[in-house]
DNA sequence: TGTAATTATGATATTATATATTATTATACA
DNA sequence: TGTATAATAATATATAATATCATAATTACA
């Protein structure tokens, strides 16, 4: 299946732990999962693939640009399959995040790497606030 | 001292551990310490604070607003004293880091939160890259 | 297709970071 | 200065992640 072709084109073997943590990355590709949270989803498939595997393949994933790892504010990295760059949106009544993309703001990142001589390698960008969706202001 | 006046002005109880925590972080503004390292700093001082009270101190610095907790990419957090607001660029090579603020970038975060009709409330922007200091590349 | 060489995994222990508990101590204020 | 109240120290515990190592699975190739 396609995880395994993916998996191949990265070099890495195709084990069953790292194809199913890819593919449940994959089905949740609108999610941001902690290592937890896969576990879950794994036992949940009668999968009995340990926690630290789970840990192992993510950082195998991430090393080989198949999986970006977040780090939000909470103490808990999420895990996501990357795709094109994105910066992150979080609500923080109901944790809703929304992925997206300002090429004014990719442009003035690299002005102001420039004005204090860095070469920028990477960022992180996440803005906190509160959603206005119905269920949201609802629960909270 | 100031930082006693400090601690007065947002109604928390002057106490030698807060005191101490907020003139090491005060004497160190252009730091990022962990509570390692502030635990650390009080050792070599031959305080006898536990850990667990400066964690407790920093949590309750930062939401009396006197503290600014940082989560960058490394799983632990740093403090520094409040200041104006501010982001932050990281050296990945030598760990420098610069604050800078950009008014510019302030503006866009609020377009782009609007567009998404979003209430901002917080963000967090840290650039990674490469600073140009001689140190940093001899060393590198 | 079967097998050896190599790499990955599961189970567990350990480390690192942070928080909870509780008896004791310090602070603020009358 | 004495007392009610809140804070601290010294644990223990929780949570997140990594290290170890014997066993199992994968791949290359005969």
């Amino acid at each position: 299946m396609d995880s395994d072709n993916k998996l191949k084109d990265v070099g890495l073997k195709v084990t069953h732990p790292r194809s199913k943590i890819l593919e449940i990355l994959h089905t949740n590709s609108k999610s941001h999962l902690s290592a937890d949270d896969i576990h879950n989803l794994l036992v949940k498939s009668n999968e009995s693939i340990g926690l630290a595997t789970v840990y192992r393949v993510l950082t195998q994933l991430e090393m080989a640009g198949l999986v970006q790892k977040n780090q939000f504010q909470d103490n808990q990295s999420s895990y996501e399959i990357k795709k094109q760059h994105h910066d992150h949106l979080i609500c923080i009544k109901c944790g809703k995040i929304i992925e997206f993309l300002d090429s004014d703001l990719e442009k003035l990142q690299e002005k102001i790497s420039d004005k204090y001589d860095f070469k920028l390698q990477s960022h992180v960008m996440t803005l906190f606030g509160e959603c206005q969706n119905r269920d949201c202001k609802e629960n909270n």
